[in-house]
DNA sequence: CAGAATTTGCAAGTCATTCGCATTTTTTGC
DNA sequence: GCAAAAAATGCGAATGACTTGCAAATTCTG
C-alpha cells in the first residue's frame, strides 16, 4: 500500500458520509496529484477497501462518492439533502429478499443494486421556514 | 410544441426501455442537433411528460436515461443487463410505506428516490453457459 | 401575414474522468 | 543494502456527456 492509498483509506475510515473526489483533493491530508486519486481509489475499490456510488445533483452535477467498508457497514444506502448536499446514512439495504424475488421471477443475476434518495433535510427545512 | 420536442416524445412514447440521448439521436425520426435533443429533453421532463434517471454502467459509462410518462407507468424501477445492455422493467416502486418512515424518523422531505438493479439477465447468462 | 417570442443549429466551452509518457517510488532477488 | 525490474505518480493532453452564446430559422400572436 502506497502513501496515496494509505492516506485516501484513512480519510475515507474518518469520514461520516460519502466524499467525491474534488472532496479528497480539496483535503490537506490528500497530498497527491487528482489522477493519482482517481487510480488510487479504483485500486482501493477493485481491493474492497472501499465501495462508491454516482450520484447526480442538479447544483453540482454528476459525480461518483466513495465510501469505506468497514466489517459493520453493511452495504447502507444514503439520503442526499439538495440544500446543504451532506449525506445521512438511512440504514443497511431493506430489499434484500426483493432482489431475490426477482431474480426467481425474471431470471437474472443481481450483481448490485443502487439506491438513495434525495430530498431536503430536517435542517434545511428549518432553516427554509424560520428565514424564507 | 415543436417538431423535434414531439418527435422525441413520440419515440420515447414507442419504447420499452429508457432511451438515452445517444439512443435518441441515432434514430432516424429524431432529424434533429444534439443541442436540441438535450434543450426538448429538459423541456419534456420539465412539463412532465418525461422522466429521467442517470446510470453508469463500465462499459459505456455514465448517462442518463428517458422514459415517457403515461397514465399507467406509474413510477417504474429497472434493471440494466451489463452484458447486452438492455432495461427490463421490475414494476413499480415497492418502498412507498419506507420513504415515509424515513421522512419522519429522519424529518426529512424526500421529494426523489434512485433505484435500479444491474446484473446479467437470463438471456445472456444462457449465451454464457452454452458457448462459454 | 407582420412582428415578437421562442427554438434551433453550430461551434466552442465546461466538467468529471482517463490516458500517455517520462520520472519517481516501491519491490524483488541477491 | 543495492541494482534491476515492476509499479505508481505527476503532468498535460484527451475524452465524452452535456451546456451555452449567438445568429438564423421556426413558431406564436393578433
Ligand atoms: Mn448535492
Ligand atoms: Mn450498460
Ligand atoms: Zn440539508
Ligand atoms: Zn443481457
Amino acid at each position: 500500500m502506497t502513501k496515496a492509498r494509505k492516506s485516501l483509506l484513512a480519510v475515507l475510515k474518518e469520514a461520516v458520509q460519502p466524499l467525491s473526489v474534488a472532496d479528497l483533493v480539496a483535503n490537506p491530508q490528500i497530498a497527491c496529484n487528482q489522477a493519482t486519486v482517481y487510480r488510487s481509489l479504483r485500486y482501493l475499490e477493485q481491493q474492497g477497501y472501499v465501495d462508491s456510488f454516482v450520484l447526480h445533483c442538479t447544483d453540482h452535477g454528476t459525480e461518483r462518492y466513495y465510501c469505506a467498508v468497514t466489517e459493520k457497514s453493511a452495504h447502507s444506502h444514503w439520503f442526499h439533502c439538495t440544500v446543504c448536499h451532506r449525506f445521512t446514512d438511512v440504514g443497511s439495504c431493506l430489499l434484500a429478499e426483493d432482489l431475490r424475488r426477482w431474480e426467481s421471477q425474471y431470471g437474472f443475476s443481481i450483481t448490485d443494486h443502487t439506491f438513495f434518495l434525495t430530498g431536503v433535510c430536517q435542517t434545511c427545512k428549518e432553516l427554509t421556514t424560520s428565514t424564507g
